[in-house]
DNA sequence: TCTGAAACCGTTCCCTC
DNA sequence: GAGGGAACGGTTTCAGA
């Protein structure tokens, strides 16, 4: 996919300020409110932007323990299956298949540790969970969204 | 912090739509749009909602590769020097410390996997770090916000 | 907490480059 | 192809009751 500058420089805009409006975004970047809508709009066509979204702070809202969590699975486990498994539990946030010899990594977000400690048994008692290996997050350094690429 | 259930219905809908107007939330939660902007303001400034975002697809942008790697250091490094020597690398999205033989964990994202195994190269060549093991995303499977947590 | 009014914005259409 | 500008209807914002 081809972004150019204005493309860049609007989705940093609205990385800061998703609800910034298309004329403040045009003074910004020199564009009239309606160029900025067409861009806004084909970025969105175009798979770059899925979504305007809030960004939460999970302690905030409650959450205190956060932690990755390795996945062994029986050989041969789809991709698929994994996430069913996963995605009925809330506290999961983020799941991959990776390589290595884990089959996947989680993200978890528990309310405290005996939260965290439950999920964690719930999740190593699925049919398809061998084992799983966690670690707990101390202290989060750093939280980006993906930039759009320089070229 | 305390949350009814309008602030959470009203996090709901901006975790799905964030730049839903005032009004049109509040046909869905059942408020006036003034209300609903009452609502909204004082869940930013309780740090509930930090910030109005756009959800970015790494790969529509051209980041086609994505990986986890996890930080060796020298004992006794502080969370900010590691902090700091991750930082400058844009390619690093998430980075915490965390529990466990590791120090820290990182998520990398990176146009190929010579842009991957370059930046690799780079973080481990820090000062801070001893050494770094990496394991690659094959398929992510889930990725959600935090949601409220439900009392 | 609600109402109302002025300012502002999203959206569309048409014109120009 | 892309941007600018105008116009309309809806929205935000704030004051006042």
């Amino acid at each position: 996919m081809r972004l150019d500058r204005l493309d860049q420089d609007l989705i940093a805009l609205l990385t800061e300020d998703a609800r910034a409006s298309y004329a403040e975004l045009g003074a910004r970047v020199g564009l009239s409110a309606s160029a900025v809508k067409r861009r806004v709009d084909r970025l969105r066509e175009r798979g770059a932007i899925t979504a305007f979204t809030v960004r939460l702070d999970p302690a905030a809202l409650g959450w205190a323990v956060e932690g990755y969590v390795e996945l062994f699975c029986a050989q041969s486990t789809t991709p698929g299956a994994i996430r069913k498994a996963v995605a009925r539990f809330p506290e999961v946030v983020d799941a991959s298949t990776v390589s290595g010899d884990a089959n996947a990594v989680l993200r978890i977000l528990a309310a405290d540790m005996r939260h965290f400690e439950r999920v964690l048994e719930q999740i190593g008692a699925q049919p398809i969970v061998a084992r799983t290996r966690s670690v707990l997050v101390l202290s989060p350094l750093l939280r980006r969204t993906a930039a759009p690429r320089p070229d």
